[in-house]
DNA sequence: CTGAAAGCGCTAACAT
DNA sequence: ATGTTAGCGCTTTCAG
């Protein structure tokens, strides 16, 4: 009854010193029963504890981080990710955060890097005076974003960083390379050179261009070689990967061809064009996607793809963080996860 | 190049007594001169800023939150949901704080309402202390959520809660009943009453019963009746659609059905057991989903479906309670956001 | 228009 | 084990 009067007091009526009246004690001891019990008496810290229920007090989080410098939140930083991508990501980071008793505040920076590339860390920094530490992910060499930050003086965890530009953080990111060599094996294992063809994304983005080096490894460690025109570039899309598909299907090369596309959306567009134009995949057309989204089990035929722990990716960058935080001096620790090749219809068996 | 050394200097060590000494005037001024500048001199705000350029002064957050009870951060409370989803309401919400000035903290409940329905609530409120307000979304009626979290005195917006139980707050939804009313005359319109179903989503959920209830208000309103087996639910799943439509095929009862899913997955599944059974589609089965996820572009035949604005619901929700915090007055506004039936292969011409 | 001073609510020495 | 006291860095009266 007392409890909800004080519940629904007016928010943050109610301070320390309250419940320090109430419990006969001072201010310090109700700071400690609440946060070193081991440093009161268990007597005392029930009384005060009893006090704090009655109250229905809560502590100032501001006054707390202005002493302690810790606020308890995590920022997250995002460029602009596909959806089930974004979603997985921020699963993985807030449920592993929440479990370790912080909460994730998100700094997307999408629509941050466009005219002034400088503005995204500019915004990020807005945040900065509230996280504790930033989870950044950077899909690009060389990226301001990546050089920025760490300038800021902020626990930083990277992910998807290309191991060499980061080694003096943290960082988690996918075995992109070790993925696409798997793939490239199996799909084009006794194939005609002249028939392969790699269907890439962004062509500075960090991980089209291991899986393209993958995909040029497969033959140049064979010696053959590749005419310059088997390793596309351009985006993300499905759209892409159905504009090039019809590109092929003009000059007729499209049959008996083997494509390793840089995702699964990608690849679902060649495989629609494909199918299309009558060609029957496997049998005439074998596909291989990237990513393991849910897409690639929804297509007919179904899509064989490398398989990326996304939500792994988030909860391993949060938990690296929530480490560095409570231990500064630990080195560098770089996690690398590893993908699945998960074979499908649509690369034949 | 001091700037360099400024910014790279240990985190928060520049204060505004910094800032005060280097520009010769009180901290007050500096303070006045960065949050109300028309109450100071041109001259000496000037001054003052320059001083907070050379030193890279960044008011410490916390202490500024003490003083004025407002932290910029907006607490959004997302039950578990599907990835676009979730990825599509972030992405407008972040949008609309950031640029309103505001940044999101994410308070997901998705895997709080577990065996204690009052842990949700319990979780979100860890964040209180910290965010200036909450947007929250509820998909069931009479959930404890709603209750618990208005008797917390945050300023809160509800996305997709039935308007009358949550009168006293902003809210924001879709007219479900609309689109689903549109989406019905278009999927029905001179079809035989016994040869429709509803394949609903969980059945305590909101959305989903809206749905069904407009699907039952088309025949009712024409005097005619339907078999309870024509209405029924499970859950959100491509599975589940799956299995409603074998189960049809069993009876002999996909052909020639109307049928209309709660949302784009379950019309996938339908769509995809219709197909396999040798179904034409839309001339032996009719399907019209709900959501317009993009999965019902990318299935063939493309799926109709009535498409919810979702991240307009994030970014509405947004700037309603971004409206809230600047006047607690205002009497409880209730936006509600149209869908649109799109209309393509699965449900006919 | 500007400065001095009083806290915001809490934690962390420092005493006892 | 507990109380006293001094701030954390800022905003805001209140005087000038």
């Amino acid at each position: 009854m007392s409890r909800d009067l004080a519940s629904s007091r007016s928010r943050q009526s109610v301070s320390i010193q309250d419940v320090a009246d109430l419990a006969k004690v001072s201010i310090a001891t109700v700071s400690r029963a609440m946060n070193k019990p081991h440093m009161v008496s268990s007597d005392t810290t029930r009384r005060v504890l009893a006090a704090v229920e009655e109250l229905g007090y809560r502590p100032n989080r501001f006054a707390q981080a202005l002493m302690t410098r810790e606020s308890g939140v995590l920022g997250i930083a995002l460029p602009d990710l596909h959806g089930e991508f974004y979603s997985e990501l921020m699963r993985g980071a807030d449920s592993e955060a929440r479990g370790l008793g912080y909460h994730v505040l998100v700094s997307s920076i999408h629509d941050d890097l466009g005219p002034k590339p400088a503005d995204g860390p500019v915004r990020v920094s807005r945040a900065l005076g509230l996280i504790d530490g930033l989870v950044a992910m950077i899909t690009e060499p060389s990226s301001v974003l990546a050089t920025q930050l760490d300038a800021m003086g902020v626990p930083l965890v990277m992910i998807g960083a290309e191991a060499g530009q980061t080694d003096e953080h943290d960082s988690v990111s996918v075995d992109h390379a070790k993925g696409a060599r798997q793939a490239c094996e199996h799909l084009l294992a006794g194939a005609d050179p002249s028939n392969c063809y790699f269907v890439g994304g962004p062509r500075r983005n960090y991980d089209t261009l291991k899986r393209a080096h993958a995909f040029r490894d497969y033959f140049s460690s064979r010696g053959q070689t590749l005419q310059e025109n088997q390793v596309r570039f351009h985006d993300y899309s499905l759209e892409w990967g159905k504009a090039w598909a019809r590109e092929m299907v003009q000059s007729n090369a499209l049959r008996d061809a083997r494509v390793f596309c840089a995702n699964d959306e990608i690849a679902c567009g060649v495989l629609r064009v494909g199918r299309d134009s009558g060609l029957d995949i496997p049998r005439d057309l074998r596909i291989v996607g990237f990513d393991g989204t849910r897409l690639s089990e929804l297509v007919r035929p179904q899509l064989s793809t490398v398989q990326i722990p996304v939500d792994e990716l988030g909860r391993n960058a949060v938990r690296l963080l929530i480490e560095r935080l409570s231990d500064p001096e630990l080195p560098p620790r770089h996690v690398k996860l590893e993908p699945t090749l998960v074979v499908r219809e649509s690369s034949g068996s």
